[in-house]
DNA sequence: CAATTGACCTGCAGGC
DNA sequence: TGCCTGCAGGTCAATT
């Protein structure tokens, strides 16, 4: 699932590829794409691509006064000039030729039209940025939380960017049970935690994101994301624990999967 | 205010 | 073979 790594390989490739251009059709195949868009997107049409940028795992490109957002949730893919097998959800022609195609096959991911005022109140719903969190910023992030450290880390009110896969990753990194309250953390603790989740976003997005075996994250020119060989315990169930050999353990909590080593991590 | 739960979706794996 | 159930999880709204 696109998670920050992801989200930041695609805008990359966007930036790339739609900057100075303008956009000249857009096509909606699937009208629950925008059903929550205020502003309709054929208001888009006309733009110039200004700029994209990236708060937490939203991508948003600035078209003079409007801003294109998109966010990927589940399985979302924005695809270059590709003959995918499955049918876009909208498709974005522009001007020297280039299709952007929005694939979806959860039809979880949104195509919006915003205005500066909601970006603004994009960044009053959204933690700090998490791959570049100093261990003070996250502290105060986590102080006073009774929660699940876990549930924290995936909650983008508090640190935006983290999604379940790479909260596995992260607490494996730190050597920290994903059941330990947030606010529980020593400041050795806190240290490692911070310095695990620059390190293993940092690598992840060097690696171009992780595809995983479901397949559904791929870059916007349709190449895989090359951090799955170097995930150490996310989907591993059963493999013994790169760091200490114990066998690497799946539980539910709160709904979703945890991998983790009870070997290392407390 | 913080935490939890259900809803939204589709494709696929597993059981019978 | 085919049907059914459960599962994957990001975000939001509603509830505790």
């Amino acid at each position: 699932m696109p998670e920050l790594p992801e989200v930041e390989t695609v805008r990359r490739g966007l930036a790339d590829r739609l900057t100075g251009r303008t956009l000249v059709r857009l096509d909606v195949h699937d009208p629950k794409l925008v059903s929550r868009s205020a502003i309709p997107p054929a208001s888009l049409i006309g733009g110039r691509v200004t700029d994209v940028a990236r708060r937490g795992k939203w991508i948003l490109c600035r078209m003079q006064d409007l801003y294109l957002v998109l966010h990927m949730r589940m399985s979302g893919q924005l695809l270059f000039d590709t003959d995918t097998a499955r049918p876009p959800r909208a498709s974005l022609h522009f001007d020297d030729g280039t299709r952007l195609d929005f694939v979806d096959q959860r039809r979880f991911g949104e195509l919006l039209v915003w205005e500066q005022l909601d970006v603004g109140l994009l960044d009053a719903r959204l933690g700090p940025e998490a791959d570049t969190i100093r261990v003070d910023d996250l502290r105060r992030c986590l102080a006073s939380r009774r929660g699940r450290l876990k549930a924290a880390l995936c909650n983008q009110a508090v640190l935006a960017g983290i999604g379940n896969m790479y909260a596995d990753e992260i607490l494996w990194r730190a050597r920290l049970a994903s059941d330990r309250p947030a606010g529980s953390l020593d400041s050795t603790e806190s240290r490692r935690l911070a310095r695990a989740i620059r390190r293993v976003l940092g690598e992840a997005l060097a690696a171009g994101g992780t595809t995983t075996r479901d397949g559904l994250y791929v870059t916007s020119e349709g190449d895989p994301g090359r951090f799955t060989m170097h995930l150490d315990v996310y989907q591993r169930d059963g493999e013994p624990c790169p760091r200490c050999g114990t066998p690497v353990e799946r539980v539910k909590q709160g709904g979703v999967s945890v991998y983790w080593c009870p070997g290392c991590q407390s």
